[in-house]
DNA sequence: AAAATAAGTTAGGTTAGCCTAAAAAACTGT
DNA sequence: ACAGTTTTTTAGGCTAACCTAACTTATTTT
């Protein structure tokens, strides 16, 4: 059991969850120097820089010319951030009306603000959800992540039913071309068709009137087949 | 009218929060470094280059030597965050339980959330309050602010009954005092004797039995006379 | 395996926001 | 009005978090 001695910057904080989620989209391999660099809108040796303060502090594990992984107090902290992100987002959408695609910036600012107590009572006032607004799940109290084992739509590649349980984008502009599709989260998704030269979907939303996916849309929508 | 081109750190919204809430205290005087210094609890070196900044930001109006006050500009955005503050205070106790104790660290974080349409539907969703969790008025989204007219309970000097309407101290002692004496906003208590020698209270609260107020307690509370 | 390219690190510099210590200006009391 | 005190400013330093440019290590190509 630790407990967190040195306190953590919100600079800090934005590098670790970079490290957190870049982390994740490569199943477990890390995060390069580069991929940071990118994520987080400054040079290279800025981050080289950061890292060996996050080192110093143990909340990754760092060599030279090697991608970098959280340590587990570095992935605890990254849990709590996340946590606190999506309870917001949630907030945001259910509370205060914001529409999907607006959510994020914001929430982006709440998730640093530090008191468990206000998570804690944040996540009973919204009723303990377990998904935000776009699908992504919501580690509990206790950081546990729930996995769930949607897939891209793209990715079935075959005629079917499927449930839309996810985004696997997250800006505005992906989100309010769904909107304009009429797609939310939970809805239904007919594949009714296959274009085998550009991969496209002729799909029905719900009982609506058949449309067209792209894969570059289908290839982000995370569905399950429908029970 | 005017548009916010340069952007504003935390450090800087919160000198200019502490030149308001100083200057109010003074009844326009202004604010002085060494007061500002200990305000922010800082050195007052470290005050003067700040005020500089501030002051080519045109956030107030500064001469050396002389105490500083906020341009219209500085003091829009000071009753902005004032204005956060206390619907952020609202929230966290109406809507999450929290103690009217434990609400101000609390909001001082969430102050800073840069967001106008945030604030307007937080405003909204707790029903537009008027007032926040400890009596203080809530400035309305145009920037104006009123003023109620409520004065110490020790200020009166003599026997009657009274409204409690806000509190002149914030600290956690200090409200958590009032509550062990069961006091609330709203209640009302009546003043049934003076004592000559260190103007101690006799009072009753509501219909409950008599008890003591020191003066360091009537001093800091804020009532109105009950009609 | 050597050369070319990409990725990562180091070194030296900047700015915001703080510090201490010394100097300057503004008050205060007689 | 002037000597002493207080307040404020200045000067010079520090750290976090960024930058650029040069250099080093790793990877890819031929």
């Amino acid at each position: 059991m630790y407990i967190c001695i040195v306190d953590i910057s919100l600079t800090e904080e934005n590098y670790i969850k970079a490290i957190f989620s870049i982390n994740a989209s490569n199943k477990g391999e890390g995060a390069s120097t580069n991929e940071l660099s990118e994520q987080l809108n400054n040079k290279a040796g800025s981050v080289t820089d950061m890292l060996k303060r996050l080192a110093e502090k143990k909340l990754i594990h760092y060599q030279k010319y090697k991608s970098v992984s959280l340590s587990s107090a570095g992935e605890k902290l990254a849990i709590g951030i996340v946590r606190k992100h999506r309870l917001w987002e949630v907030f945001l959408m259910e509370k205060l009306h914001f529409k999907w695609d607006e959510v994020h910036d914001i929430a982006e600012e709440l998730e640093h603000i530090k008191s468990d107590e206000l998570v804690l009572r944040l996540d009973a006032f919204l009723g303990k959800p377990r998904f935000d607004p776009h699908g992504d799940p919501i580690p509990d109290a206790k950081g546990h992540l729930f996995l769930p084992h949607a897939k891209p739509l793209s990715h079935f590649a075959r005629i079917g039913t499927y449930t839309f349980l996810g985004v696997a984008e997250h800006s505005k502009l992906f989100l309010q071309h769904l909107t304009s599709l009429g797609l939310k989260i939970g809805d239904t998704i007919k594949v009714l068709d296959i274009n085998a030269f550009d991969h496209s979907l002729m799909v029905k939303i719900n009982r609506n009137e058949h449309q067209f996916f792209s894969e570059a849309v289908s290839s982000k929508l995370l569905v399950d087949i429908k029970k």
